[in-house]
RNA sequence: AGCGGGAUGGGAUAGCUAGGAGAUUCCGGCGGGCUCAUAACCCGCAGAUCGGUGGUUCAAAUCCACCUCCCGCUACCA
């Protein structure tokens, strides 16, 4: 590694994945950003000069889509959802030094100043390609203003992705049979000429780069089979109004494409933070650039780490290409500083089923908010339920467990217990010194937390405060101060005097992850000013001589509130599953019901099935179903593809008579054409043959 | 089938990067204690072939190879 331990002498800067403003946010979301908050107060906790900040993704056509729909203009429905992640973020005690977004000032000028830089530096080269266009509303189709036919799988697929078939991403002009999303009508393809990023020459660079990634493990190896072959160029342009305009001087009318101005946000972002608190306080040039200035090439120095800022990106695990492959590309295109660690997070799914918004299996944040649970619980519970790079399962239940368990009976209840014995008879901290095992083990915790903060180690830092409690509970238990205060009252005083310690320490170690509750228990302790300012090695300084009666800074979660949050929940993944469209998840293996609409005679003459013999048939390689038969029908051999292995042994398959649906409409499956069905009956596909030997090509009827 | 993730006492999770007595924490079970505290807290006990099989090693939960099974996404049963 190539890396100094943090922290450094550098700024850093953490940042948060935008949200995408065209929806609202659930459990899943907030997993990244409360995981990216408590990075960020760590990092300063342990005295790391640290600005967090992130924006709102604010382009790109499914905004200008739905805002068509909606009939209002893209800005104004953009927003609208920007104005309130704006909102929710705090709720959350997720604080960003500056949320900005996409479509302000500042991004519009440093998109523009970056994609200048990129043509000054001859990254960038024009190419004709064919694009859909609306003839009767006389207009570029771009992205998902156009569906048609994947040409890889066959399936119905927007522009920019086969969203129902093979998840492809697609390039624009690959979708075939184009129709336009504004009119209906069938678009058409013309030549037009759009601008590309040459990611080629930033090839040797990544590389590189991959190899002084740090974060997570999946960040850097994902990647990197991604970056083995000739990378493809990036189109950074669309013909659309909705955008950053392109700086050229050639190509007035196109607009950047989204993934161009939404990373250049988290500069933008910082660069807004400078702007408000001055350079002297946070210079977003020292960290985003190479000691201040832009430095150009496709190679990178390794002197260059030290005299930069560290850089640490919070995603979610869908957008790693993104961050690990375009936008370091783009960075150094533009002569600037790289991330120095990518963290992304796994999936949070919800009683143990992946989270899915269209099943109704969601929880969502301003659900959560709504039932009055503090943000803080939740924040403990997403941080700490798992790894960060783990997938994190929310359900009410261990929500309701965790919570009573670790944080009201064990951190809450320590803190309570301690400071109330020491207000009751000390008006306070006691006047003695704090054991040389209790200093020890508070040293321990911060070298702990310190050593999490290299790693990254996020789960771990949620964890300390309430693994230190863990340790109170036990030492005033063993002690029992309530049995030597009369006795043996210096002895008692000392006991209570570590207790208070180790309160004070919790407030400055849980901190991170649970903001408010921590300043709740600073507060608690009679401290002066905010548990966010000091350093963690204040957890050994000596705390007030004297304080109120505490708080109990935890409360139960009702048995009641959990049922009722799981009913709501059930209700509303029923009820979806009502008007859900396909399949779902039943798995009752009862008859489907007859049809109950009868066809006509002559619907069933259009049927062409006919009696024939296979005559090969084979396994097909990848498929554990499938096998390629050829089926004698008399007039002809067909090639045909069928399901059959479960049952039937592709052997024993040549000389079957078996019955085809002849007139099937043709289609390709695992590369091999199909011209017609074998009927076989159920799951199993146990096929069908005929009684006696009718002639081949013999019509049913 | 492809890609990704996983398999650790009854359930859920650590530990694996840098191999060293079979292991963390939470929930649950059983028994005890304490009463300062939010029916909380503390102590003890039961319970495991660390998915399987090989390999490397003085030493493997950890490294390597192969396999099995689960989960997610995608695909398929014409």
């Amino acid at each position: 590694m190539s890396h100094e331990q943090l922290p450094t002498e550098q700024p850093a800067v953490v940042t948060c994945g935008l949200p995408y403003a065209n929806g609202n946010l659930h459990v899943g979301h907030l997993r990244s950003y409360v995981a990216g908050d408590l990075f960020s107060r760590a990092l300063r906790r342990v005295g790391q000069q640290t600005a967090f900040v992130c924006g709102s993704d604010m382009h790109g056509t499914p905004v200008a889509v739905n805002a068509a729909e909606e009939g209002v203009e893209p800005r104004e429905f953009a927003l609208e959802y920007h104005e309130q992640y704006k909102e929710r973020f705090p709720q959350f005690n997720v604080e960003f030094d500056n949320y900005g977004h996409t479509d302000d000032e500042t991004n519009t000028e440093l998109t523009q100043e970056f994609v200048q830089s990129w043509i000054e530096n001859d990254h960038i080269h024009e190419k004709e390609i064919q694009v859909a266009y609306d003839p009767d509303a006389d207009q570029w189709l771009p992205d998902r203003y156009v569906e048609g036919t994947c040409p890889y799988c066959g399936e119905k697929a927007r522009g920019d992705e086969c969203d129902e078939g093979c998840q492809r991403h697609l390039e624009p002009g690959e979708v075939e049979d184009p129709t336009s999303t504004l009119t209906g009508n069938p678009a058409e393809y013309r030549t037009r000429e759009h601008k590309f990023l040459r990611l080629s020459d930033f090839q040797e660079y990544l590389q590189g780069f991959l190899d002084r990634l740090e974060g997570t493990e999946r960040a850097q190896s994902q990647p990197r089979e991604w970056i083995e072959g000739e990378l493809e160029d990036l189109c950074i342009t669309r013909d659309m109004d909705w955008g950053i305009d392109y700086p050229g001087d050639d190509q007035k009318d196109l607009v950047l494409y989204v993934w161009v101005d939404a990373p250049i946000e988290y500069v933008s972002s910082t660069k807004q933070y400078t702007d408000n608190v001055g350079a002297d306080v946070f210079d977003w040039e020292q960290a985003w650039k190479i000691d201040g200035e832009q430095a150009h090439g496709t190679h990178w120095d390794d002197e260059w780490s030290g005299t930069s800022g560290e850089i640490i990106h919070l995603i979610g695990p869908d957008i790693i290409q993104h961050h690990c492959v375009f936008w370091p590309a783009m960075l150094r295109g533009a002569g600037y500083n790289e991330p120095r660690a990518v963290l992304a997070t796994g999936f949070v799914g919800i009683d143990g089923k992946s989270l899915s918004t269209s099943r109704g299996r969601a929880v969502w944040a301003s659900e959560y908010l709504d039932e009055g649970f503090h943000p803080d619980l939740f924040r403990y519970y997403t941080a700490t339920g798992s790894g960060l790079e783990n997938d994190v399962d929310f359900s009410w239940d261990r929500f309701q467990q965790r919570v009573n368990g670790e944080l009201v009976g064990n951190l809450g209840n320590f803190c309570y217990r301690g400071l109330l014995f020491a207000q009751r008879n000390y008006d306070g901290t006691p006047d003695a010194d704090p054991s040389e095992e209790v200093t020890e083990r508070i040293e321990d915790a911060i070298e702990t937390f310190e050593m999490a903060v290299a790693e990254y180690d996020v789960r771990t830092l949620g964890q300390v405060a309430v693994d230190l409690a863990d340790f109170g509970n036990e030492y005033i238990q063993q002690n029992e101060p309530w049995n030597l205060v009369d006795d043996e009252p210096e002895e008692a005083a000392q006991v209570i005097r570590d207790c208070v310690q180790l309160a004070k320490a919790c407030a400055l170690l849980m901190q991170p992850v649970m903001p408010e509750k921590a300043e709740d228990l600073w507060a608690q302790l009679g401290e002066d000013g905010s548990v966010h300012d000091p350093e963690l090695s204040a957890a050994l300084e000596t705390p007030p001589a004297e304080f109120d009666e505490p708080d109990e800074l935890f409360t139960q979660v009702e048995d009641e509130t959990i049922e009722a949050l799981n009913e709501k929940l059930r209700e509303r993944v029923s009820e979806s599953a009502d008007d859900g469209d396909d399949d779902d998840e039943e798995d009752e293996v009862d008859l489907p019901a007859l049809e109950a609409d009868r066809i006509s005679f002559e619907q069933f003459q259009d049927i062409d099935i006919r009696v024939g013999e296979i005559t090969a048939a084979e396994p097909i390689d990848g498929a554990d179903e499938l096998v390629r038969l050829e089926v004698d029908i008399g007039l002809e051999q067909r090639q045909v593809v069928a399901g059959l292995k479960q049952l039937h042994d592709t052997d024993d398959l040549p000389g079957t008579r078996v019955v085809l649906l002849a007139n099937m409409e043709q289609a390709e499956l695992f590369g091999y054409e199909s011209n017609g069905m074998v009927l076989a009956a159920g799951e199993e596909a146990d096929l069908l043959t005929t009684h006696e030997d009718a002639a081949l090509g013999t019509k049913i009827r």
